[in-house]
DNA sequence: TAAAAAACCTTACAACTGTAAAAAAATTTC
DNA sequence: GAAATTTTTTTACAGTTGTAAGGTTTTTTA
Protein backbone atom coordinates (compact mmCIF):
# COMPACT_ATOMS: atom_id res chain seq x y z
CA UNK A 1 0.00 0.00 0.00
CA UNK A 2 1.39 3.39 -1.04
CA UNK A 3 2.35 5.69 1.75
CA UNK A 4 0.14 8.81 1.80
CA UNK A 5 2.32 11.74 0.93
CA UNK A 6 2.33 14.74 3.16
CA UNK A 7 3.97 18.13 3.07
CA UNK A 8 7.12 16.93 4.77
CA UNK A 9 7.64 14.21 2.19
CA UNK A 10 7.21 16.65 -0.65
CA UNK A 11 9.72 19.01 0.85
CA UNK A 12 12.33 16.35 1.46
CA UNK A 13 11.82 14.90 -2.00
CA UNK A 14 12.35 18.29 -3.54
CA UNK A 15 15.42 18.84 -1.43
CA UNK A 16 16.71 15.50 -2.53
CA UNK A 17 16.05 16.24 -6.17
CA UNK A 18 17.84 19.54 -5.77
CA UNK A 19 20.92 17.92 -4.32
CA UNK A 20 20.95 15.39 -7.14
CA UNK A 21 20.62 18.08 -9.73
CA UNK A 22 23.44 20.02 -8.17
CA UNK A 23 25.61 16.94 -8.04
CA UNK A 24 24.89 15.98 -11.61
CA UNK A 25 25.65 19.47 -12.85
CA UNK A 26 28.89 19.28 -10.89
CA UNK A 27 29.68 15.99 -12.55
CA UNK A 28 28.88 17.44 -15.95
CA UNK A 29 31.26 20.33 -15.40
CA UNK A 30 33.95 18.12 -13.92
CA UNK A 31 33.67 15.99 -17.02
CA UNK A 32 34.18 18.97 -19.28
CA UNK A 33 37.12 19.97 -17.13
CA UNK A 34 38.56 16.50 -17.53
CA UNK A 35 38.40 16.81 -21.31
CA UNK A 36 40.06 20.19 -21.28
CA UNK A 37 42.77 19.16 -18.84
CA UNK A 38 43.49 16.06 -20.88
CA UNK A 39 43.95 18.26 -23.92
CA UNK A 40 46.07 21.05 -22.46
CA UNK A 41 47.62 19.65 -19.29
CA UNK A 42 47.45 20.94 -15.76
CA UNK A 43 49.90 23.82 -16.18
CA UNK A 44 48.19 25.30 -19.24
CA UNK A 45 44.52 24.96 -18.35
CA UNK A 46 42.63 27.96 -16.99
CA UNK A 47 39.07 28.11 -15.71
CA UNK A 48 38.17 29.98 -18.89
CA UNK A 49 39.60 27.19 -21.03
CA UNK A 50 37.40 24.75 -19.17
CA UNK A 51 34.31 26.94 -19.41
CA UNK A 52 34.89 27.31 -23.16
CA UNK A 53 34.23 23.59 -23.45
CA UNK A 54 30.79 23.99 -21.85
CA UNK A 55 27.67 26.04 -22.48
CA UNK A 56 28.44 28.09 -19.39
CA UNK A 57 30.59 31.05 -18.55
CA UNK A 58 33.65 30.69 -16.41
CA UNK A 59 31.89 32.36 -13.49
CA UNK A 60 29.58 29.36 -13.21
CA UNK A 61 32.51 27.18 -12.22
CA UNK A 62 32.81 29.26 -9.09
CA UNK A 63 29.17 28.55 -8.34
CA UNK A 64 29.62 24.80 -8.45
CA UNK A 65 33.13 24.52 -7.01
CA UNK A 66 34.81 26.33 -4.15
CA UNK A 67 37.94 27.01 -6.15
CA UNK A 68 40.11 25.63 -8.89
CA UNK A 69 41.69 22.95 -6.73
CA UNK A 70 38.25 21.76 -5.69
CA UNK A 71 37.30 21.41 -9.34
CA UNK A 72 40.43 19.50 -10.19
CA UNK A 73 39.98 17.13 -7.28
CA UNK A 74 36.45 16.40 -8.53
CA UNK A 75 37.98 15.77 -11.92
CA UNK A 76 40.37 13.25 -10.51
CA UNK A 77 37.53 11.42 -8.79
CA UNK A 78 35.65 11.37 -12.08
CA UNK A 79 38.68 9.81 -13.71
CA UNK A 80 38.95 7.23 -11.00
CA UNK A 81 35.42 6.00 -11.47
CA UNK A 82 36.18 5.41 -15.12
CA UNK A 83 39.41 3.52 -14.93
CA UNK A 84 39.72 1.49 -11.82
CA UNK A 85 37.53 -1.53 -12.53
CA UNK A 86 38.42 -1.83 -16.18
CA UNK A 87 39.88 -5.31 -16.04
CA UNK A 88 37.64 -7.03 -13.54
CA UNK A 89 35.47 -8.83 -16.08
CA UNK A 90 38.51 -10.09 -17.95
CA UNK A 91 39.95 -11.47 -14.74
CA UNK A 92 36.80 -13.31 -13.73
CA UNK A 93 36.06 -14.98 -17.03
CA UNK A 94 39.56 -16.09 -17.98
CA UNK A 95 40.05 -19.84 -17.56
CA UNK A 96 43.74 -20.20 -18.34
CA UNK A 97 46.88 -18.18 -17.73
CA UNK A 98 47.16 -17.42 -21.40
CA UNK A 99 43.53 -16.29 -21.65
CA UNK A 100 43.95 -13.97 -18.71
CA UNK A 101 47.13 -12.44 -20.06
CA UNK A 102 45.61 -11.97 -23.49
CA UNK A 103 42.49 -10.33 -22.12
CA UNK A 104 44.53 -8.05 -19.89
CA UNK A 105 46.93 -7.01 -22.62
CA UNK A 106 44.05 -6.54 -25.03
CA UNK A 107 42.32 -4.09 -22.70
CA UNK A 108 45.56 -2.38 -21.80
CA UNK A 109 46.76 -1.72 -25.33
CA UNK A 110 43.25 -0.69 -26.28
CA UNK A 111 43.12 2.00 -23.64
CA UNK A 112 46.65 3.08 -24.49
CA UNK A 113 45.51 3.87 -28.01
CA UNK A 114 41.97 5.12 -27.34
CA UNK A 115 42.42 7.07 -24.13
CA UNK A 116 45.90 8.35 -24.66
CA UNK A 117 45.20 11.85 -23.48
CA UNK A 118 43.51 10.78 -20.28
CA UNK A 119 46.50 8.65 -19.36
CA UNK A 120 48.80 11.52 -20.19
CA UNK A 121 46.76 13.65 -17.79
CA UNK A 122 46.96 11.02 -15.09
CA UNK A 123 50.74 11.05 -15.11
CA UNK A 124 50.66 14.83 -15.18
CA UNK A 125 48.37 15.02 -12.17
CA UNK A 126 50.35 12.43 -10.26
CA UNK A 127 53.42 14.61 -10.75
CA UNK A 128 51.52 17.72 -9.74
CA UNK A 129 50.38 16.03 -6.56
CA UNK A 130 54.02 15.82 -5.50
CA UNK A 131 54.03 19.62 -5.43
CA UNK A 132 50.46 20.36 -4.37
CA UNK A 133 49.28 18.83 -1.14
CA UNK A 134 45.62 19.47 -1.99
CA UNK A 135 45.72 16.93 -4.81
CA UNK A 136 47.67 14.41 -2.84
CA UNK A 137 44.96 12.44 -1.03
CA UNK A 138 42.89 11.76 -4.11
CA UNK A 139 45.85 10.91 -6.30
CA UNK A 140 47.21 8.54 -3.70
CA UNK A 141 43.81 6.86 -3.46
CA UNK A 142 43.64 6.24 -7.20
CA UNK A 143 47.19 4.95 -7.26
CA UNK A 144 46.30 2.55 -4.52
CA UNK A 145 43.16 1.41 -6.35
CA UNK A 146 45.19 0.82 -9.49
CA UNK A 147 47.73 -1.14 -7.51
CA UNK A 148 44.99 -3.36 -6.12
CA UNK A 149 43.60 -3.89 -9.59
CA UNK A 150 46.98 -4.97 -10.93
CA UNK A 151 47.52 -7.22 -7.94
CA UNK A 152 44.19 -8.98 -8.49
CA UNK A 153 45.38 -9.78 -11.99
CA UNK A 154 48.78 -10.98 -10.85
CA UNK A 155 47.35 -13.18 -8.11
CA UNK A 156 44.90 -14.81 -10.48
CA UNK A 157 47.61 -15.22 -13.10
CA UNK A 158 49.81 -16.93 -10.55
CA UNK A 159 47.00 -19.18 -9.32
CA UNK A 160 46.11 -20.27 -12.85
CA UNK A 161 49.74 -21.25 -13.36
CA UNK A 162 50.19 -22.88 -9.94
CA UNK A 163 52.97 -20.47 -9.09
CA UNK A 164 53.46 -17.48 -6.77
CA UNK A 165 54.25 -13.82 -7.40
CA UNK A 166 57.93 -12.97 -6.95
CA UNK A 167 57.35 -9.27 -6.21
CA UNK A 168 55.36 -7.31 -3.66
CA UNK A 169 52.09 -5.73 -4.84
CA UNK A 170 53.88 -2.40 -4.64
CA UNK A 171 56.73 -3.44 -6.87
CA UNK A 172 54.58 -5.37 -9.33
CA UNK A 173 52.35 -2.37 -9.91
CA UNK A 174 55.30 -0.01 -10.13
CA UNK A 175 57.04 -2.13 -12.75
CA UNK A 176 53.94 -2.63 -14.89
CA UNK A 177 53.02 1.01 -14.57
CA UNK A 178 56.56 1.92 -15.60
CA UNK A 179 56.18 -0.11 -18.77
CA UNK A 180 52.82 1.44 -19.52
CA UNK A 181 54.13 4.94 -18.95
CA UNK A 182 57.07 4.32 -21.24
CA UNK A 183 54.74 2.96 -23.91
CA UNK A 184 52.57 6.04 -23.54
CA UNK A 185 55.60 8.26 -24.04
CA UNK A 186 56.55 6.31 -27.15
CA UNK A 187 53.03 6.45 -28.53
CA UNK A 188 52.61 10.17 -27.91
CA UNK A 189 55.92 10.78 -29.64
CA UNK A 190 54.69 9.02 -32.74
CA UNK A 191 55.77 5.39 -32.49
CA UNK A 192 52.82 3.61 -34.01
CA UNK A 193 53.72 0.15 -32.78
CA UNK A 194 53.99 1.25 -29.17
CA UNK A 195 51.02 -0.98 -28.30
CA UNK A 196 52.41 -4.24 -29.66
CA UNK A 197 55.79 -3.44 -28.11
CA UNK A 198 54.05 -2.91 -24.78
CA UNK A 199 52.28 -6.24 -25.10
CA UNK A 200 55.54 -8.04 -25.93
CA UNK A 201 57.38 -6.43 -23.05
CA UNK A 202 54.59 -7.18 -20.60
CA UNK A 203 54.47 -10.81 -21.66
CA UNK A 204 58.16 -11.13 -20.88
CA UNK A 205 57.76 -9.32 -17.59
CA UNK A 206 54.78 -11.39 -16.44
CA UNK A 207 56.69 -14.53 -17.27
CA UNK A 208 59.49 -13.64 -14.85
CA UNK A 209 57.65 -11.97 -11.99
CA UNK A 210 55.27 -14.81 -11.14
CA UNK B 1 108.59 28.46 -27.99
CA UNK B 2 105.72 30.82 -27.29
CA UNK B 3 103.88 32.18 -30.26
CA UNK B 4 104.26 35.97 -30.51
CA UNK B 5 100.88 37.46 -29.82
CA UNK B 6 99.43 39.94 -32.26
CA UNK B 7 96.34 42.04 -32.40
CA UNK B 8 94.29 39.31 -34.03
CA UNK B 9 95.13 36.84 -31.27
CA UNK B 10 94.15 39.35 -28.63
CA UNK B 11 90.84 40.04 -30.31
CA UNK B 12 89.96 36.38 -30.71
CA UNK B 13 90.98 35.66 -27.14
CA UNK B 14 88.75 38.41 -25.90
CA UNK B 15 85.92 37.19 -28.04
CA UNK B 16 86.47 33.72 -26.66
CA UNK B 17 86.53 34.96 -23.08
CA UNK B 18 83.35 36.87 -23.74
CA UNK B 19 81.57 33.81 -25.05
CA UNK B 20 82.75 31.84 -22.06
CA UNK B 21 81.58 34.48 -19.65
CA UNK B 22 78.18 34.60 -21.31
CA UNK B 23 77.93 30.83 -21.23
CA UNK B 24 78.95 30.59 -17.61
CA UNK B 25 76.48 33.25 -16.60
CA UNK B 26 73.83 31.32 -18.52
CA UNK B 27 74.79 28.21 -16.63
CA UNK B 28 74.67 30.08 -13.34
CA UNK B 29 71.17 31.32 -14.06
CA UNK B 30 70.00 27.96 -15.36
CA UNK B 31 71.25 26.46 -12.13
CA UNK B 32 69.25 28.91 -10.07
CA UNK B 33 66.25 28.14 -12.24
CA UNK B 34 66.77 24.44 -11.61
CA UNK B 35 66.67 25.03 -7.86
CA UNK B 36 63.50 27.09 -8.08
CA UNK B 37 61.76 24.67 -10.42
CA UNK B 38 62.67 21.78 -8.16
CA UNK B 39 61.10 23.63 -5.27
CA UNK B 40 57.89 24.84 -6.89
CA UNK B 41 57.34 22.65 -9.94
CA UNK B 42 56.91 23.63 -13.55
CA UNK B 43 53.33 24.87 -13.28
CA UNK B 44 53.97 27.20 -10.37
CA UNK B 45 57.32 28.74 -11.28
CA UNK B 46 57.45 32.19 -12.86
CA UNK B 47 60.47 34.05 -14.16
CA UNK B 48 60.23 36.32 -11.14
CA UNK B 49 60.36 33.34 -8.80
CA UNK B 50 63.54 32.22 -10.52
CA UNK B 51 65.10 35.68 -10.46
CA UNK B 52 64.34 35.94 -6.74
CA UNK B 53 66.77 33.08 -6.21
CA UNK B 54 69.57 35.07 -7.86
CA UNK B 55 71.22 38.45 -7.37
CA UNK B 56 69.62 39.63 -10.60
CA UNK B 57 66.32 41.07 -11.62
CA UNK B 58 63.86 39.11 -13.71
CA UNK B 59 64.68 41.23 -16.76
CA UNK B 60 68.18 39.71 -16.85
CA UNK B 61 66.72 36.34 -17.67
CA UNK B 62 65.46 37.81 -20.90
CA UNK B 63 68.96 39.00 -21.68
CA UNK B 64 70.48 35.55 -21.31
CA UNK B 65 67.63 33.45 -22.66
CA UNK B 66 65.33 33.96 -25.61
CA UNK B 67 62.22 33.08 -23.65
CA UNK B 68 60.98 30.95 -20.81
CA UNK B 69 61.05 27.72 -22.79
CA UNK B 70 64.65 28.38 -23.76
CA UNK B 71 65.55 28.79 -20.10
CA UNK B 72 63.80 25.61 -19.10
CA UNK B 73 65.46 23.63 -21.85
CA UNK B 74 68.84 24.86 -20.60
CA UNK B 75 67.75 23.76 -17.15
CA UNK B 76 67.02 20.29 -18.37
CA UNK B 77 70.43 20.07 -20.00
CA UNK B 78 72.02 21.18 -16.75
CA UNK B 79 70.17 18.40 -14.99
CA UNK B 80 71.30 15.88 -17.53
CA UNK B 81 74.96 16.67 -17.03
CA UNK B 82 74.53 16.00 -13.33
CA UNK B 83 72.71 12.72 -13.37
CA UNK B 84 73.55 10.63 -16.34
CA UNK B 85 76.95 9.19 -15.47
CA UNK B 86 76.24 8.72 -11.79
CA UNK B 87 76.78 4.97 -11.70
CA UNK B 88 79.64 4.49 -14.13
CA UNK B 89 82.38 4.22 -11.52
CA UNK B 90 80.37 1.71 -9.52
CA UNK B 91 79.90 -0.42 -12.61
CA UNK B 92 83.55 -0.46 -13.56
CA UNK B 93 84.99 -1.31 -10.17
CA UNK B 94 82.53 -3.99 -9.09
CA UNK B 95 84.03 -7.48 -9.26
CA UNK B 96 81.02 -9.62 -8.39
CA UNK B 97 77.30 -9.53 -9.09
CA UNK B 98 76.61 -8.78 -5.45
CA UNK B 99 79.16 -5.94 -5.35
CA UNK B 100 77.65 -4.36 -8.42
CA UNK B 101 74.11 -4.59 -7.13
CA UNK B 102 75.13 -3.20 -3.74
CA UNK B 103 77.00 -0.27 -5.28
CA UNK B 104 74.12 0.49 -7.62
CA UNK B 105 71.47 0.34 -4.90
CA UNK B 106 73.66 2.36 -2.57
CA UNK B 107 73.95 5.19 -5.09
CA UNK B 108 70.30 4.95 -6.04
CA UNK B 109 68.87 5.13 -2.54
CA UNK B 110 71.35 7.87 -1.71
CA UNK B 111 70.13 10.08 -4.53
CA UNK B 112 66.53 9.26 -3.70
CA UNK B 113 67.05 10.75 -0.24
CA UNK B 114 69.45 13.57 -1.05
CA UNK B 115 68.15 14.80 -4.38
CA UNK B 116 64.47 14.16 -3.88
CA UNK B 117 63.31 17.47 -5.28
CA UNK B 118 65.37 17.19 -8.42
CA UNK B 119 63.91 13.78 -9.15
CA UNK B 120 60.45 15.12 -8.49
CA UNK B 121 61.16 17.84 -11.03
CA UNK B 122 62.39 15.30 -13.56
CA UNK B 123 59.11 13.42 -13.49
CA UNK B 124 57.26 16.70 -13.66
CA UNK B 125 59.19 17.84 -16.71
CA UNK B 126 58.85 14.49 -18.42
CA UNK B 127 55.08 14.82 -18.02
CA UNK B 128 55.14 18.39 -19.27
CA UNK B 129 57.04 17.31 -22.35
CA UNK B 130 54.04 15.20 -23.33
CA UNK B 131 52.09 18.47 -23.66
CA UNK B 132 54.81 20.85 -24.81
CA UNK B 133 56.70 19.94 -27.95
CA UNK B 134 59.48 22.43 -27.20
CA UNK B 135 60.62 20.36 -24.23
CA UNK B 136 60.28 17.09 -26.00
CA UNK B 137 63.64 16.68 -27.73
CA UNK B 138 65.72 17.33 -24.64
CA UNK B 139 63.56 15.24 -22.34
CA UNK B 140 63.64 12.33 -24.77
CA UNK B 141 67.42 12.61 -24.96
CA UNK B 142 67.82 12.41 -21.20
CA UNK B 143 65.41 9.51 -21.00
CA UNK B 144 67.45 7.70 -23.59
CA UNK B 145 70.70 8.45 -21.73
CA UNK B 146 69.20 7.11 -18.54
CA UNK B 147 68.04 3.99 -20.34
CA UNK B 148 71.55 3.41 -21.64
CA UNK B 149 72.96 3.88 -18.18
CA UNK B 150 70.58 1.34 -16.71
CA UNK B 151 71.32 -1.06 -19.53
CA UNK B 152 75.08 -0.86 -18.93
CA UNK B 153 74.40 -1.92 -15.37
CA UNK B 154 72.11 -4.75 -16.38
CA UNK B 155 74.51 -6.07 -19.00
CA UNK B 156 77.40 -6.07 -16.58
CA UNK B 157 75.24 -7.65 -13.89
CA UNK B 158 74.26 -10.40 -16.27
CA UNK B 159 77.84 -10.97 -17.42
CA UNK B 160 79.10 -11.22 -13.83
CA UNK B 161 76.49 -13.89 -13.19
CA UNK B 162 76.99 -15.72 -16.51
CA UNK B 163 73.37 -15.14 -17.45
CA UNK B 164 71.49 -12.97 -19.93
CA UNK B 165 68.91 -10.20 -19.52
CA UNK B 166 65.33 -11.39 -19.97
CA UNK B 167 63.95 -7.97 -20.96
CA UNK B 168 64.70 -5.42 -23.65
CA UNK B 169 66.69 -2.32 -22.63
CA UNK B 170 63.45 -0.40 -23.02
CA UNK B 171 61.49 -2.60 -20.67
CA UNK B 172 64.28 -3.00 -18.14
CA UNK B 173 64.67 0.74 -17.80
CA UNK B 174 60.90 1.28 -17.67
CA UNK B 175 60.46 -1.26 -14.89
CA UNK B 176 63.34 0.03 -12.77
CA UNK B 177 62.27 3.61 -13.35
CA UNK B 178 58.77 2.64 -12.30
CA UNK B 179 60.06 1.28 -9.03
CA UNK B 180 62.14 4.37 -8.44
CA UNK B 181 59.24 6.68 -9.21
CA UNK B 182 56.98 4.79 -6.82
CA UNK B 183 59.64 4.99 -4.11
CA UNK B 184 59.94 8.71 -4.72
CA UNK B 185 56.20 9.09 -4.30
CA UNK B 186 56.32 7.14 -1.05
CA UNK B 187 59.27 9.14 0.25
CA UNK B 188 57.73 12.50 -0.61
CA UNK B 189 54.55 11.45 1.13
CA UNK B 190 56.44 10.76 4.32
CA UNK B 191 57.37 7.08 4.32
CA UNK B 192 60.80 7.16 5.89
CA UNK B 193 61.81 3.66 4.89
CA UNK B 194 61.09 4.22 1.22
CA UNK B 195 64.80 3.80 0.44
CA UNK B 196 65.23 0.37 2.02
CA UNK B 197 61.96 -0.76 0.49
CA UNK B 198 63.22 0.36 -2.88
CA UNK B 199 66.44 -1.58 -2.39
CA UNK B 200 64.54 -4.72 -1.40
CA UNK B 201 62.18 -4.47 -4.34
CA UNK B 202 64.99 -3.85 -6.79
CA UNK B 203 66.93 -6.83 -5.50
CA UNK B 204 63.93 -9.03 -6.20
CA UNK B 205 63.41 -7.47 -9.59
CA UNK B 206 67.03 -7.80 -10.67
CA UNK B 207 66.98 -11.44 -9.61
CA UNK B 208 64.17 -12.25 -12.02
CA UNK B 209 64.96 -10.06 -15.00
CA UNK B 210 68.48 -11.33 -15.74
C1' DT C 1 0.08 34.82 -10.04
C1' DA C 2 2.88 37.51 -7.01
C1' DA C 3 6.79 36.85 -4.00
C1' DA C 4 10.88 34.34 -2.88
C1' DA C 5 14.61 31.57 -3.96
C1' DA C 6 17.74 29.42 -6.88
C1' DA C 7 20.53 29.31 -10.96
C1' DC C 8 23.16 31.54 -13.98
C1' DC C 9 25.54 35.43 -16.40
C1' DT C 10 28.10 39.62 -16.84
C1' DT C 11 31.26 42.47 -15.39
C1' DA C 12 34.93 44.02 -12.53
C1' DC C 13 39.20 43.65 -10.18
C1' DA C 14 43.57 43.10 -8.35
C1' DA C 15 47.39 40.17 -8.84
C1' DC C 16 50.44 38.02 -11.77
C1' DT C 17 52.37 36.62 -16.26
C1' DG C 18 56.00 36.85 -20.12
C1' DT C 19 57.89 40.19 -22.86
C1' DA C 20 59.80 44.53 -24.28
C1' DA C 21 61.81 48.97 -24.29
C1' DA C 22 64.23 52.58 -22.24
C1' DA C 23 67.38 54.16 -18.79
C1' DA C 24 71.39 53.52 -16.02
C1' DA C 25 75.67 51.44 -14.71
C1' DA C 26 79.74 49.00 -15.72
C1' DT C 27 83.15 47.60 -18.81
C1' DT C 28 85.81 47.76 -22.87
C1' DT C 29 87.75 50.12 -26.66
C1' DC C 30 90.64 53.29 -28.87
C1' DG D 1 89.99 59.55 -20.33
C1' DA D 2 86.30 60.15 -23.73
C1' DA D 3 83.46 57.29 -26.64
C1' DA D 4 81.43 53.03 -27.56
C1' DT D 5 79.80 48.78 -26.11
C1' DT D 6 78.10 45.52 -22.98
C1' DT D 7 75.62 44.42 -18.98
C1' DT D 8 72.06 45.24 -15.71
C1' DT D 9 68.10 47.56 -13.76
C1' DT D 10 63.93 49.84 -14.00
C1' DT D 11 59.74 50.57 -15.73
C1' DA D 12 55.99 49.69 -18.67
C1' DC D 13 52.64 46.97 -21.03
C1' DA D 14 49.22 44.04 -22.73
C1' DG D 15 47.30 39.70 -21.75
C1' DT D 16 45.78 36.20 -18.48
C1' DT D 17 44.68 34.47 -14.08
C1' DG D 18 41.49 33.17 -10.05
C1' DT D 19 38.09 35.28 -7.49
C1' DA D 20 34.19 38.06 -6.23
C1' DA D 21 30.21 41.01 -6.43
C1' DG D 22 26.04 42.60 -8.64
C1' DG D 23 22.56 41.77 -11.82
C1' DT D 24 19.30 39.01 -14.61
C1' DT D 25 16.75 35.15 -15.69
C1' DT D 26 14.50 30.98 -14.38
C1' DT D 27 12.37 28.07 -11.14
C1' DT D 28 10.01 27.21 -6.99
C1' DT D 29 6.97 28.46 -3.34
C1' DA D 30 2.73 29.72 -1.23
Amino acid sequence: MAKPRNRLDDASERAHAKVNKFASRQAELANAALTTLAELGYARTSLRDIADNTDFSHGVLRYYFNDKDDLIVQCIRQYKSVCVRRYDLAIETAGTQEDLLNAFLQKLTETLLNETKIHRLWYDLRSQALFDKVLWTDVKQIDSDLENMVWRIIERYARLGNSTPKLTPNAAYAAIDGLFQAALVRFVSGEEDADTELADELRKLMRVIV
